[in-house]
DNA sequence: AGATTATTGCAACAAATAAATCATTTTAAT
DNA sequence: ATTAAAATGATTTATTTGTTGCAATAATCT
């Protein structure tokens, strides 16, 4: 299957050393790596038709600790080759292995990496296309997202801002977020940004909002998240990191795609929308490129 | 992962019937079928977080006689997947020949995968470490971000609240942002997000901190960023996308990463802070699982 | 508030597992 | 043909597995 399989090679490689118990038993886990992974020693020896210390002794003959060895190696072949998309982008994985804290670093953003890779998938590209083309169809589009989703909340009304004036971001000082919502009505649209654990806050706007009619999508990280029976339209983004912490990296990105499928939606209204902003932001000097020097 | 699985699409249904611990394994099981195939039940419930008999529960809960039954269910979906290798890459060229926004979309993602992948060379990695070893020294770490860089620089604060009280976020209502930056010190260490265009603002205020004898550490998009001459320690991180906008998404891997880096220094600190943050947003009520309802 | 129910954690259990050991058979060499 | 040597089969053993029963706890209802 892959060919770059070390295992897979040196079995190949060592089968004409191997007794004639050892060739039977080495040809049905060349046959049929899934069922190394999935059932246990004793199934695949039954399976193979040897005894089950020949499946051990297999083990053993090429150079492994034991038959539990064998297994992970083709467990870990079969999580790479399930998860499809994310497959190419982990091998390096195990390559890294330089030292001490830039290890951790490393492995944290190549799993990131997968983790984007993984939004690729059929799935997710659908539900990324139908969530923009509802909020493009928004007259309003009200962006909620409290404690760590604050990030991302804060980041697409940004962009949103820089496109046009559709965008209310829900927050404010003194717990006045919600007041903006007091004129939305079912033209409106609410993104709303939640991952676990889930703010109390954001549930009960969402759902003060939907009662409103005002329609909902959301970002967050799993079918059954309890956003996703308010919502319309859903985008499920992993946040597992091996850190201490949710990632929030892969929610962002998200965010991202769907600002930049609403601003191709229309390129000439986008281009000239970014245009007056460049304006304006010039003329207040918000900008430069070199250290300014105070008065 | 395939939305005709029927095992999925009944634990998604029943979901909210469950108990807590209930849904915890649920949860887990739905985002990690592979697990569920490749390791022992007592490994998953591990991993899940519960109880071993919880899994046993769950698999009777759905119906199932027995937990192996839940797991055969899963090893025959991740056989069907597994070499499914040729369906897969079919799927993908479908989906290629339609030519969308998903198009788009995808396109995107990939060129983030890319880039996070690409922070992992080694003069990044270096980068990285040296900049978390920096900030582990301060004092306090005053975190400045103003625009686009908002996003990162709030997201790094929070987290960091979680976990002790060192850092202070420098923005605030009326422009009053800079403010707290009154009584720092040189035992004090300024972390400073700005990608192009670099925001005047905070430029300004990186420099006069510096003035006061603040170190100063930086996450920026270039070598020759205006801030790369006022810090002792930079991380550069990509912003191109395929976009209209630039892209944050590195960047806040980037600050991702540091966090966890910080909090690796010294985890049985960082372990107890985060239980004392736990048991804080317990008492407040500030998360939910379930939709609120009103009075 | 008290009573009842459901939920959860714990520990014990029998079954099954992989590995180790020993006995038997087969093979090869002198 | 006899004897080493290797290979195979059977048996035993220490773990580990999934399950179950029971007490402690939390939630719900009257």
């Amino acid at each position: 299957m892959q060919p770059s399989d070390p295992l897979r090679e040196q079995m190949i490689a060592q089968y004409d050393a191997m007794s004639a118990q050892l060739q039977q038993a080495a040809r049905y886990v060349l046959e049929h790596p899934e069922e190394v992974a999935l059932v246990s020693m004793r199934e695949v020896a039954r399976l193979a038709g040897v005894q089950p210390a020949t499946m051990t002794r297999l083990a053993k003959f090429l150079g492994l600790p034991g038959y539990d060895e064998l297994r992970a190696q083709h467990a870990a072949a079969l999580r790479q080759g399930g998860d499809g998309f994310a497959a190419k982008v982990r091998k390096r994985v195990d390559e890294g292995s330089e030292r001490g804290a830039s290890d951790t670093a490393s492995h944290m953003l190549q799993g990131l990496s997968a983790q984007l890779a993984k939004l690729c998938e059929p799935d997710s590209l659908r539900r990324l296309e139908a969530t923009a083309t509802r909020l493009r169809s928004a007259r309003k589009v009200y962006v909620l997202g409290l404690r760590s989703s604050h990030a991302v909340a804060w980041h697409f009304h940004y962009v949103m801002t820089l496109l046009g004036e559709r965008s209310v971001h829900l927050d404010g000082p003194g717990g006045t977020g919600g007041d903006a919502l007091i004129r939305a009505t079912a033209e409106d649209v609410m993104l709303v940004i939640s991952i676990k654990p889930y703010a109390t806050g954001t549930l009960e706007l969402a759902q003060l909002a939907k009662e409103q009619g005002v329609g909902i999508v959301s970002i967050t990280d799993s079918e059954v998240s309890p956003l996703v029976a308010l919502s319309e339209q859903a985008v499920f983004c992993p946040t597992e990191s091996d850190s201490f912490f949710h990632t929030l990296t892969p929610a962002l990105a998200v965010s991202e795609v769907l600002c930049s499928l609403l601003a191709e939606f229309d390129r000439p209204k986008t281009l000239e929308a970014l245009q007056q902003a460049d304006e304006h932001l010039l003329q207040l000097n918000t900008y430069s490129t070199a250290i300014p020097r105070r008065d």
